[in-house]
RNA sequence: CGGGGUGUAGCGCAGCCUGGUAGCGCGCCUGCUUUGGGAGCAGGAUGUCGGGGGUUCGAAUCCCUCCACCCCGACCA
């Protein structure tokens, strides 16, 4: 590709909108536009990168077994309402009418589609399992798009869904499918973690995330500092702290704390250590009343632990200040167990701590040195809050450490939610219908883009892993106007690395200084790059240099394709 | 959805408080010079000041309203 024929667009100034690098470098390298909020047009430097990304993925997908299909974007709603999914996605579902007033709806995911097809094309044991994919773009109506193409409502996602006869085949796929994840992300050149992860409302036997490790992630990845442990904060168990709660010291006292309302407040005005306060949440219950969630003062209620719990309501729904008044007679700020008239359900770590402090139900009063069964009977006990650093790991080995990772993949074993819904079956060697499991697969082609730019960047722009950069080599003559002999044996190169299969961007642009060329192939991120001068023309050689690098290095005149083929390989 | 913020040239911004008919830098076009890390000089083009309504002799500026975009997001008791 020759740049004076090339849109680069590439931009000095950082947009004012772009908060994060990936999405600030992406604009500058000329990759992405944005045409309306969450909306991208994806300009031919990041087309380019797009596409290799897709490459890698397809060719895995393929040596794992799996067969690429390709369905519409466009879905009826009526199979929405049939998996019962139409109300339960909520308004991030993109509903559309036609001219005829037949509702449709822009998938965000398609186990409706691939199963109303499993339906009508799969009758017998013997052609399973079957696993379909497809590289297609999503729609979700996100209530906040943020960070570029990282969070976007339009977007490109590889999704597989395989079928099967039992859970044992299900599981094997499962473990494949893990492999060619592992092999994918391999291949992208990026660090990355599998994770256990919370199956949510899919529900089902087990769940993996693939996370890319980056600050700028939005998802905190629970680690193990020995082990290979590693689970989605969301899921991570916390585990009771060892030993025994220690014996009650001093006696309860009720304490007027009119300007305490937080525990924050409390702990700066009482010089209480946080981790002698707890607090109390109050969330709805199943039944309708109302359900009190204890706390440590410095811990955080976890979401998706709350909502699992038979006496909560789920979605998780927090109480409204009059509620919680008309049930307790107390407002929030003055909550705690002692008195406390409606069901609880006390944190494992809340349940060891002994003289703390909490709200006495009385607007304006705590209590301090509360104990468990002393003062008040020791409620139901669970797992109730987030793991925090230095946690023990669950599986019993070493500490925990938090990271941020970005969610590129996520799998799962479905099991027969949508093929049930469906009524997706096949026949048995008994000539029985059995209705079939299923596994989901995906993984955010449009997002790796991103992620792999918040792994691989410097102060002059993108570092691309060599399987993804837009082109392998940036090819530059020095001075082309002053000098023909520069000019001539760009062209000619340009010529031979072409034909040796290279894919070279060649900067002819003969307007601009050599400062402005070496800018821009260093923002767009090309790992190797060529530039051709009189002065090593003179000895033979090419100016060499590696994206990244330090020092320029020579490259033989009459052996560049072969060199330049060992540093492609090679990397 | 709630809270906060911003809309002025392709991009980044000033001007608004205190109303008087729009400016800077980058980019773009032309010419000359320059040429090993985002060149210099000279000339030039580009704006329904987000839309609508109002106040006023006069509105980018004040008021009302709508829209778009960005940031934060329950609770933290």
């Amino acid at each position: 590709m020759r740049t004076s024929r090339y849109l680069l667009a590439t931009v000095k100034e950082t947009p004012a909108d772009a908060v994060v690098i990936s999405h600030q470098l992406m604009l500058r390298a000329g990759m992405i536009r944005k045409l309306a909020s969450g909306l991208y047009t994806w300009l031919p430097s990041g087309l380019r990168v797009l596409r290799k990304v897709e490459r890698i993925v397809r060719e895995e997908m393929e040596r794992a077994g799996a067969q690429e299909v390709l369905m519409p974007v466009v879905q009826p709603i009526e199979l929405w309402q049939e998996s019962g999914r139409d109300s339960a996605y909520g308004p991030e579902l993109l509903r559309i009418t036609d001219r005829h007033g037949n509702g449709f709806c822009l998938g965000p995911t398609h186990e409706e589609v691939i199963t109303d097809l499993a339906r009508n094309e799969i009758h017998s044991y013997k052609q399973l399992p079957l696993n379909f994919y497809q590289i297609q773009t999503k729609f979700r109506d996100e209530i906040r798009p943020r960070f570029g193409v990282m969070r976007s409502r339009e977007f490109t996602m590889k999704d597989a869904y395989s079928f099967h006869l039992n859970a044992e085949s299900l599981a094997e796929t499962y473990q494949d499918m893990h492999r060619a994840y592992c092999a994918i992300f391999d291949r992208l050149g990026l660090d990355y973690r599998p994770v256990e992860a919370d199956t949510g409302s899919i529900g089902g036997a087990a769940s993996h995330e693939f996370h890319v490790l980056a600050a700028s992630g939005e998802d905190d990845i629970a680690f193990s500092d020995t082990s290979d442990y590693a689970a989605n904060v969301e899921l991570a168990e916390a585990l009771a702290p060892a030993g025994e709660r220690p014996a009650p010291g001093a006696e309860m006292t009720l304490v007027d704390t009119p300007d305490a309302k937080t525990i924050e407040q409390l702990v700066a005005q009482f010089g209480l250590p946080i981790e002698k306060t707890v607090k109390t949440l109050v969330v709805k219950g199943t039944e309708g009343g109302l359900v009190a969630l204890l706390v440590r003062g410095d811990h955080e209620l976890n979401d998706v632990k709350a909502e699992k719990l038979e006496a909560v309501a789920a979605p998780l729904a927090f109480a409204e200040e009059a509620e919680i008044r008309a049930a307790i007679g107390a407002g929030p700020g003055s909550l705690g167990p002692v008195n406390l008239p409606i069901p609880c359900i006390v944190d494992r770590t809340v349940a060891k701590m002994s003289d703390f402090a909490a709200g006495a139900n009385q607007d304006g009063k705590h209590h301090f040195n509360i104990n468990w069964e002393r003062d008040v009977a020791l409620p139901d006990v669970a797992d109730l809050r987030n793991v925090v650093n230095g946690d023990p790991s669950p599986d019993g080995q070493g500490t925990l450490v938090i990271k941020r990772g970005i969610e590129v993949g996520h799998i799962f074993q479905l099991g027969t939610k949508y093929s049930e819904a469906l009524n997706a079956t096949v026949l048995d060697e008994n000539g029985k219908a059995v209705t079939m499991p299923m596994g989901c697969y995906g993984i955010g082609v449009s997002r790796i883009v991103a992620a792999a730019i918040e792994q691989n960047h410097d102060q002059r722009g993108i570092i691309w892993p060599e399987a993804i950069a837009p082109f392998q080599v940036v090819l530059m003559p020095l001075n082309p106007k002053k000098s023909p002999r520069e000019k001539d044996t760009a062209e000619q190169l340009y010529q031979t690395l072409t034909e040796a299969g290279i894919e070279v961007l060649y900067d002819d642009r003969e307007k601009e200084r050599v400062g402005v060329k070496f800018s821009d192939s260093e923002l767009l991120g090309i790992p190797h790059r060529i530039l051709v001068a009189e002065k090593g023309l003179d000895r033979g050689v090419l100016e060499y240099k590696r994206r990244g690098a330090e020092d320029n290095e020579d490259l033989p005149l009459d052996r560049v394709v072969e060199v330049l083929k060992e540093k492609l390989a090679g990397h």
